[in-house]
DNA sequence: ATTAGCACTCCACTCCAACGAGTGCTAACA
DNA sequence: TGTTAGCACTCGTTGGAGTGGAGTGCTAAT
């Protein structure tokens, strides 16, 4: 579709912008080693490609940048994936090489390792409650009719609730209910969880049926999930260093998205698995109408486990970025906690 | 030391200067209906006001504004408390009226509510480790060496990090000393959990002295906190629409401080109990100096637990924030959690 | 097909004058 | 003696004119 020519020129265009963040002209194109054109002939071309969609003027007699259509070709046919330094390798490494740490909190230090490196902001999606499964559950008395619900998942994941103790509900019943259901449930997928309950209850305990009620109504009290402390933020101040967002407004509208958890969620949610890029307003958010999200999906024992999203200005450094992720994907593989 | 009248054109200024974030000239001032005198005598007296320290001239022929020690002055000694309406009123006490919540979503609530009352960022420190005593303590196997300590306080807040069996260590040996743990150990407070698990050990342990250790260092282990998950950040954003905060670089730094946890905790550390109005350089952080953190300690039964902070600049409402903070204080201490 | 040359466009920057808000001072006044 | 009117002065802000420069599109030459 693209001659040789556009394409280096293109990509020539994008890897200057991409570094400098203003309109390229044809003579800066020109002047580059690998374009042994004249300015002449890589303003026709320009214009040409304008003319196709993949370059924009932001008025005439300015030079061009890349549209959205330019950024995405970039992406899927020109740009080189940046070689990960030794020292960045080892870097990300290091983190996983130490010793055994809380799965949050492996999470916290990814995206703060990517925010670092990338001087992007990176938001991390922690473990997805479907691939969990069940280890241990606990009622912890607290006194009065309050108690603390404990579910430890296969991966080590801990999540608690405070619930309350229907009135009715004798001691030693609830010790008895929360044995049953340790033996019975151990090793089901939390998403089945409560299916399971309710069924083998009924089957076992069909002939308490009435004080069951009350007991059932704790225990699915209990695993509702409360909140959703999956999703952490990093280097969110780096994003202030671009020129792009000089403007208080402009970072105002992109700050209020990233502290509406529920806005980040939907954006995460339906990603594929694998790595995704998504530039500008192919994002479904206004606010990030000119901001690039790629994303990464990570496993453990290739168990899909969450996701990792590097956000930046359009103009972003794909290469970097998409090298980095795959380190980074790779690495996590290596770490298997509950083994 | 202020006349009447210094004080009442002192009050004006900062009034004014609250409303609009600009230079308050003495013009307006006497406009005003509560000032009675030309703007030539307001004019004298500013002049006065200025050289006390009270008040000051961005540049000649610009208008005053209050210094840090001028709101000092206004804070302590001129500052009406703002009534806060019924609806405000009801809109606090119906998150505490609900059903109970979990410890940290109602710290991540309260955050929330005020930031958003006051289009301020407000910043919650929740409950103190030294106040809390251990309820329950819990070890789950997860397979391998790793397991997951579980420390349940009276409070209902839960705590949990992975950890590493030794390799020595039987599986009922474990159990016996979790049991004994719990029984020995249920009602001491947190910060005195480790001596009195060192000495309690001692002296019931002393003749299985080598097997011990492992398991006491496995205890340490996990007793040792791993992370702060105690602070909340709600309404970083309002600060934006802040016009002393146009300029990104300002945003940057400020930013770059509520980012970073440790700075943050080390403002919060070393407060007084109850209300505390910080103004300006009076905080001992660069990033804030033209801030003003309004803190006051929150209790739960008459046992102080945490503080909750409004982040505006030195230009901020501090009647309506400290009125608010009161009221937010009392309805606080109707909860009562593992009660 | 490529390139040199040239006229043209348009932004960014600087300079400057006009404006206005506000001050300090002085003199008049109650 | 305290208060106020008047006035000259200061200084930041605003808007318009002028200028320089980067970059383009077109045309004609190679």
């Amino acid at each position: 579709m693209l001659t040789e020519r556009q394409q280096l020129i293109l990509s020539s265009i994008i890897d200057d912008y991409i570094r400098s963040a203003e309109p390229v002209g044809s003579r800066s194109i020109s002047k580059r080693g690998d374009v042994s054109f004249s300015p002449a002939t890589i303003r026709n071309e320009m214009a040409d490609l304008e003319e196709l969609g993949f370059l924009e003027q932001p008025h005439t007699s300015a030079g061009r940048i890349p549209s959205i259509r330019g950024y995405r070709y970039y992406v899927d046919h020109l740009m080189k994936r940046e070689a990960v330094t030794d020292n960045e390798l080892n870097a990300i490494r290091s983190f996983f090489t130490g010793r055994m740490m809380e799965m949050e909190q492996v999470i916290q230090h990814a995206a703060m390792i990517m925010s670092n490196m990338t001087n992007y902001t990176s938001i991390v999606l922690g473990p997805d409650s479907v691939n969990q499964a069940l280890k241990h559950f606990q009622l912890v008395p607290l006194g009065g009719d309050k108690a603390v619900a404990i579910v430890v998942t296969n991966t080590g994941h801990v999540e608690n609730r405070t619930v309350t103790i229907p009135p009715d509900l004798e001691m030693n019943e609830i010790e008895q209910a929360v044995r049953f259901f340790n033996d019975k449930l151990s090793g089901v997928p939390l998403t089945r969880l409560k299916s399971r309950l309710f069924s083998e209850a009924g089957e076992e305990m069909g002939r308490y049926a009435d004080q069951c009620e009350g007991l059932l109504r704790l225990l699915d009290q209990a695993l509702t999930p409360e909140h959703d402390g999956r999703l952490f933020l990093s280097g969110t101040t780096n994003i202030l260093t671009q020129p792009e967002f000089k403007d208080v407004d402009k970072v105002k509208t992109l700050f209020s998205l990233l502290e509406e958890t529920p806005a980040l969620l939907r954006l995460f949610s339906s990603l594929p698995q694998g790595l995704q890029v998504r530039i500008g307003t192919e994002n479904d958010h206004e606010a990030i109408a000119n901001c690039s999200l790629i994303t990464a999906t990570y496993a453990i024992d290739g168990q899909p486990l969450g996701t990792i999203g590097i956000l930046g200005p359009t103009r972003m450094d794909y290469g970097r970025v998409i090298s980095l992720l795959g380190v980074f994907g790779s690495s996590l593989q290596l770490l298997r906690p509950g083994q």
